[in-house]
This record gives structure tokens, sequence and C-alpha cells, in this order.
DNA sequence: CTATACTTTCAATAATTTTTGAAATTTCAG
DNA sequence: CTGAAATTTCAAAAATTATTGAAAGTATAG
């Protein structure tokens, strides 16, 4: 396979991926691009090899420098901005953990927190399968909780070594 | 807070936390709400309790049971059809660890394995970047699929003790 | 300065996804 | 069987989400 027909099948593809997540086609696209070239890519880059506007990419690299995916580069004697994503696949990962447990699970604990008060008899069915319900999966999150925030401050040798060396 | 209103909240809550994780709004509605059910619902108590249509709650209450985290009951000397949601928060993870990896990380390393296997001369910057990139994810994803396989295959105890002690 | 290259914004439009509801199909009690 | 009850299907409509592109804004070379 051609290095041209394989970037385009992994941008495709990591694309399609990142709509199972929660992440805008386009968005995980650009992400895809940046990540497999070695140079620093312009906003006009971006347009012709994606088949998007300049808007779109716009909009887009703005939300992956805020997810902290893409940097801003200013190469010496040029005018335009370039970008360059975060290679080291494991630092990507550490990147999105953390920013997917601020967005989601942290404000789901909190609620879950105050479901948990909800009035009423314990020993009424309705009241105690909502009751336990909220608390499994309270009980759940906080687990997953602990384990992402390790995994977040962790390394990549001791999630290598360590943790997978746990699993076998 | 009232039973009512907390069951609503959190119906609705994990409505939108669905969406983030690639799951339809209204599925992860039914789900929230048979979860919190402690008796079997038929299709009507669906519609009514969430005001959607009759085909809509077929749809979603089909997906769920093909994600195994519905069942279907068939109540003694009724003639509709009931269902109920698994409880144990412990299995419906293991579910959608089990779904998800079939259907997005499985093919995603079958790719991967395919487009390492591009043409080109390695010394290229382009062709090396790329390489390393394909092999830097295939290597992290195999990594998660055996520590997945482990999780779909654990119990609950082992995973509150072991793993979580792991992550003190 | 100021002309120009470049970036950002955002209302309008397009594309995609979800929902509806009525018709078709299936199921089963009598 | 028959007919009423229940389920399923799916084309059309609605809702949501993504994209465009031109105008406005910003920065810098000369």
């Amino acid at each position: 396979m051609k290095l041209s027909d394989a970037k385009l099948q992994f941008v495709a593809s990591w694309g399609a991926f990142g709509t199972h997540w929660g992440i805008n086609r386009t968005m995980a696209q650009v992400h895809a691009l940046l990540m497999v070239s070695p140079d620093a890519l312009n906003q006009d880059n971006l347009m012709e090899q994606l088949n998007i506007s300049r808007g779109n990419v716009n909009m887009n690299i703005r939300e992956l420098i805020d997810w902290g995916l893409v940097d801003r580069v200013l190469l010496p004697g040029q005018r335009k901005e370039y970008f360059t994503a975060e290679k080291d696949i494991w630092k990507v990962v550490r990147l999105i953990i953390k920013e997917r447990k601020k967005r989601e699970l942290d404000p789901m604990l909190k609620l879950l927190e105050q479901l948990k008060e909800v009035e009423g008899d314990k020993k009424d069915r309705q009241v105690k399968q909502f009751v336990d319900t909220v608390n499994g999966i309270k009980h759940f999150g906080q687990q997953a909780d602990k384990m992402l925030d390790v995994m977040i401050k962790a390394d990549e040798n001791w999630f290598v070594g360590s943790l997978m060396k746990f699993f076998k």
C-alpha cells in the first residue's frame, strides 16, 4: 500500500472511530493527519488534504488545542501559523482521559452524590431500587475516578511495566 | 428531593452522559429508567414516562437487548412483553466493555495491522512518522485489548479487591 | 501608518441523526 | 380459525449537529 493511500485510510478510520467517542468526525481527522505528519501543517494544508473549509479547520484546531492535543507553532520567517500534534500515544491517551474525566465523570459523581439523598421510606421498593442503583454507580465511579487519576499522573514506563504486567 | 424528581434527573443525566459515549440519548434514558425500576416495565410504561413514541421505544429496547443490557420478561397471564435491565453496575460495565471492544477496538487493531505494511523507504521522514505513529497506537491498543479481556472475565470482587488496591 | 496576509466569527445552509405514527405483521385467547 | 391485542417496520418529518464562506477582525512587513 502506498503512503498516500495508507494516510487516507488512517485519517478516515480515526474519524469514524472518533464519532463513537463523542468526538466530532472532522476533529478526529485533523488530529489523525497531524499525528502522522512529521512536519507542522498550516490551515491551508489541512483544508486541502481534508477537503474542508477554512472555518471548519479553524474551529476544530481550536478545539484540539483546548484538549491539549495540538500545539500552535510559529516557524521563523513565516507569517502563517502552523500546527503539530502530540505524537506520543500514551501522552495523547492521558490528555484525553484527563479532559473527559473533568467533563463527564466528575459532574456525574457530583450529581449522584445529590441523588442518593432522595426522600422516602427505604423500605419502599421504588425508593430502595433507586438508592441502590445510584449508590452502586457512585461506588463504581469513585473507584474508576481514583484509577484514572493514577493513570493521568503515571508515565509510560510505569503503565506498560507495572499495570500491564498485572494484566499478564 | 422527591423520588419522582430524582428519577427524572437521573434519567436526563444518564441520557446526556450517553451521548458522549456514542450511545443515543433515548437509548440511555430507557436504560436509566429500567435500572432504577424494581419491576419490569412494558412499552406503554416507557412511552408514558419518557414521552416518546412507540416506535422509538421499540427500536431502542431492541438495541439494548442486542447489547445484553436489557432482557425481555414474560409475566404469567400477561399478553404484553415486559423489560428489565441488569442492575449490577459491574456487570453492566463488563457488557459495555465487551460490546465496544468488539465493535471498535478489534476492527481498529485489524486496520492498524494492515497499515503498518505501508511501502516506501523507512528513511523517508513521511514514511517513518506514519509507521511510528501506527505502531505506537497498535502497541497501546494491544495492551488495552489484553487488559479489557481480563476485566471482561473478572468478577466484581476481583476488580474491587485486586485492581483497586493496586490503584491505592 | 497602511496595505496585505492571515485568522476568526457566525448566520445561513447542508448533512446527519433521531423520532414519529400509521400500516403491516405477528401473536394468542377464545 | 378469528379477531383483538401487541409488536415491528419504515418512509416522512423533525431535531440536531456540522460545515460553509464571506465579512469582520488582527497582526505584521515594509
